[in-house]
DNA sequence: TTCACTAAAATGTGATCACGTTTAACCCGC
DNA sequence: GCGGGTTAAACGTGATCACATTTTAGTGAA
């Protein structure tokens, strides 16, 4: 077996204000969300501090954290790891993500008015820029955005935490789905969701919602597609 | 204002094998989860290390982590303290505990067999008695046991950590529920979802968890009670 | 009495150190 | 060469200390 390569996270700067801790939360948590930590690396404090270049304290409290929200995943070890996907376990993640959203996205419904429609177009239209641009990770950041402020629409908030605990799960594999994105034709269920906010019509919300969903997921939801990717432990380009 | 009273926590005994980052973790739990503090308490690391006799390094990590469990709730001071109830935000955790809860069933139906509906029979029976012998606490425990069992036949497991989230902040008020539990008839929801699972019913176990979940709310859900109780700050015997 | 300003106490944050456990390397005997 | 046992390195955990920020108390003037 190879020796585990020398661990090095991308270091956005860090805001003012912001604490060592939220520093390195955000840290982590971006390289989660995006697949740059393959299944199955084990995260020493130590070396994530060093690659952070802060002490241990941060950096713990930080893959704790993330520990707690099922991004990562505590061993008997005690060590720390990205989670390991299995076929059913993704397709249990996907269902439970279309039946969160769409009752989020219910639950705000009533809230969504004529600004948060204009809002929401333009956010769309930044994805379609992205996506004409061929850049994936745009694509994933502005499609989140989307979701999260319709939900958001609902000013009683307490399922997106519970969501983002879901998209950080299944964050490491979207981007293979995003790597087929291009080969199908995309039908802009965005479109549908926007008609159905404007018709305030929940069940034309859930359907669009849901077929939204699954479009992005699919492409990776065969089990061949999926296994092959799990097999190769993140290992895509 | 009268000084916030000293802090006392009831201490359970520590497992073997535990560390006290978990021990601490278990402890602010079970006292959030009992509505031991009130909402809007804050609380100070040295306080709960104090209470708790041990060093302020496994409390501060147990509070962040409750924190981002939704549990407690860091306000831009960096105080943590037990987050605020109003009567929306109520509704909002129990229509998402629904959703979920209905979702998770479903999800774990194929999986349950006839060993595990006697094991689901057995805890039922343990909470009849509890109510029987007027033990609230005891009723509350076995019924999240009874949920969380039947949730986990599912062996793809990805739901449950959510159910937990949405089961903490919900905790300090489902005391005011048991409260009141004796003064109807209560109906056995039950026995009525051991039946759908007998049959492999879906949609009568949705039926049956829904009329289940809110049975236990509507006593708390009105307007006027609940309003009573968070302006009291969780002073309800 | 009330408001503003200052000083002191309290609190969260981050770093460093010590200890026990786990993991990995190494060496010896077969 | 190969397996088993010993030793050293690595790691998580928990405690203590220093520092910056926040909160509270106290004081004095209007």
């Amino acid at each position: 077996m190879a020796p585990t390569p020398p661990l090095s996270l991308p270091v956005s700067p860090r805001h003012p204000k912001e604490t060592v801790n939220q520093w390195a939360y955000r840290s982590l948590r971006q390289a989660v969300m995006v697949g740059l930590i393959p299944p199955g690396r084990s995260l020493t404090i130590r070396d994530v501090a060093a690659a952070l270049a802060v002490s241990t304290m941060p950096v713990r409290e930080a893959l704790r954290r993330l520990a707690s929200e099922q991004a990562l995943e505590v061993q008997d070890n005690r060590r720390i790891q990205v989670p390991q996907m299995t076929v059913s376990k993704f397709r249990e993640l996907c269902e439970l993500r279309i039946a969160l959203e769409c009752h989020a996205a219910e639950r705000a419904l009533p809230y969504v008015g004529a600004a948060r429609i204009e809002q929401l177009t333009l956010i769309d239209r930044r994805i379609d820029e992205a996506h004409a641009a061929g850049d994936r990770e745009g694509v994933t950041i502005h499609n989140q955005d989307f979701h999260r402020h319709l939900y958001e629409s609902n000013p009683n908030q307490v399922i997106m935490p519970l969501v983002e605990s879901v998209w950080l799960q299944l964050g490491p594999f979207t981007r293979l789905a995003l790597s087929k994105l291009n080969d199908f034709y995309h039908v802009d269920r965005h479109s549908e969701a926007l008609a159905a906010l404007k018709k305030q019509d929940p069940l034309a919300l859930r359907i669009a919602l849901e077929a939204d969903i699954r479009d992005g997921i699919t492409h990776v939801g065969t089990a061949e597609l999926l296994s092959a990717y799990v097999e190769n432990a993140g290992m895509v380009g």
